[in-house]
Parts: C-alpha cells; sequence; structure tokens
DNA sequence: GCAAGGATATCG
DNA sequence: GATATCCTTGCA
C-alpha cells in the first residue's frame, strides 16, 4: 500500500500494477546511460523515491529496490484508491492534463495509470530522494496487506518500451493484479 | 490516430 | 547550444 499525508489529508492506495527496471544492462532503464544527473538517486539505497518527468507533462514515481551501486527500481503504474479519493479527484483536476473530464470518472480509476498516479497523489520530481520505508515520511509504503496467489498476477510485456532492443522490449516484467478495475490500460492489458 | 509539452541525453 | 526522443494521456 503507497500512504500520502499532506495538507490535503490522507490519500492512500492499494499498489495494482508495476513494472521492473533492471540495471543499466536493461536497455528500456533511465540506467542504460549510465549515472546522470536526473537518474542518480537510481544509484543509491533502496527504498527511495525516484520521480521523473515524461512527455513534458507527467511525472512518474519509481521505487529504489537493490542495494547502492545496483541501478534498479520498480515503476508504480496504478493504485486502487482506498482513501481519500476526493482529494485524489481535486488533485486531478487542478492538474492540467489529467485534470481533464474527469468529473464523472468512477472512483476506481482516479489512478489508473503511472502519470495519474502521480497527478492524485499530487507528487513531482520533488518528492524524489523521499525515504518510503520511514514511517515518519509523508509519502510511504506500508504492508504488505496480503499475498497472492501466481495465477492472479499477470506478468506482460513493459509499457511504451517499444524503442529498447530485445529481449528488453518484450521481457514480461509488466506485474498486474489479474482483471483489476484499477489497473491501466484497456481491459486486454489486464 | 494524434497533439500537447518540456526535460534529457547526445552530438557538434 | 541545437535537436531528436521520451517508462503518457485524453480527445478527435
Amino acid at each position: 500500500m503507497l500512504v500520502r499525508d499532506d495538507d490535503a489529508g490522507r490519500r492512500a492506495g492499494r499498489i495494482v500494477e508495476v513494472e521492473a527496471y533492471v540495471g543499466e544492462s536493461d536497455r528500456a532503464s533511465h540506467a542504460r546511460f549510465g549515472p546522470t544527473n536526473r537518474n542518480r538517486v537510481m544509484y543509491g539505497p533502496p527504498g527511495i523515491a525516484y520521480v521523473y518527468r515524461v512527455y513534458g507533462m507527467y511525472d512518474l514515481l519509481n521505487v529504489v529496490t537493490e542495494p547502492a551501486g545496483q541501478p534498479a527500481a520498480v515503476l508504480i503504474r496504478a493504485l486502487e484508491p482506498l482513501d481519500g479519493a476526493d482529494a485524489m479527484r481535486a488533485a486531478r483536476s487542478a492538474h492540467g492534463r489529467a485534470g481533464a473530464g474527469i468529473g464523472r470518472l468512477a472512483a476506481n480509476r482516479l489512478a489508473s495509470g503511472p502519470g495519474l498516479v502521480t497527478a492524485a497523489l499530487g507528487l513531482d520530481r520533488s518528492d524524489t530522494g523521499t525515504d518510503l520505508c520511514d514511517p515518519a515520511s509523508a509519502l510511504r509504503l506500508t504492508g504488505p496487506a496480503g499475498s497472492l496467489a501466481d495465477n492472479e498476477i499477470l506478468a506482460t510485456p513493459r509499457i511504451g518500451v517499444d524503442y529498447a532492443a530485445e529481449p528488453w522490449r518484450s521481457v514480461p516484467w509488466r506485474f498486474v493484479i489479474a482483471g483489476h478495475r484499477s489497473a491501466s490500460g484497456s481491459p486486454r492489458l489486464r
């Protein structure tokens, strides 16, 4: 579970979709060019937030996962809103692009995409460096909320990495709770 | 199917 | 310093 505390109150959601990016050899990872100013935090200790911007308008949240010197991270692609759905809706409304026409959007779809997770929680690149394992952090991970059987987890190729060479383009490193309403994309990808 | 939008990495 | 590209989304 991912928890966010700020002026807007408490927002929390169950992580229902993630992608793994592993090491400099992963041609789809930001670490593929080695250490840069942007990906520096990936080379630090695990449990730290890495938030970067794509397409000029969306900030995406990742969790650094391996020991210092090993650049790996998990991209948080979707949440099932559990707490503070109203605050999530308000935050998205205030977000230029992700705020378009969400008036009638179902509550379970408020964070159904990597750019929408950060928009719903009010996160941006300044949240990079947050210790997600510190119970005192305004943004943190808690749990586990329970276990899942293998057949409840669907593994697919990662999204939006067509630029990468094989096998990185198609390794099944996107993991989603099978059939979950709050997962991103079309039903076919769930 | 495509535009919006700006930072990033690379090249000169 | 210029330019091609990008871990996306909503609307035509």
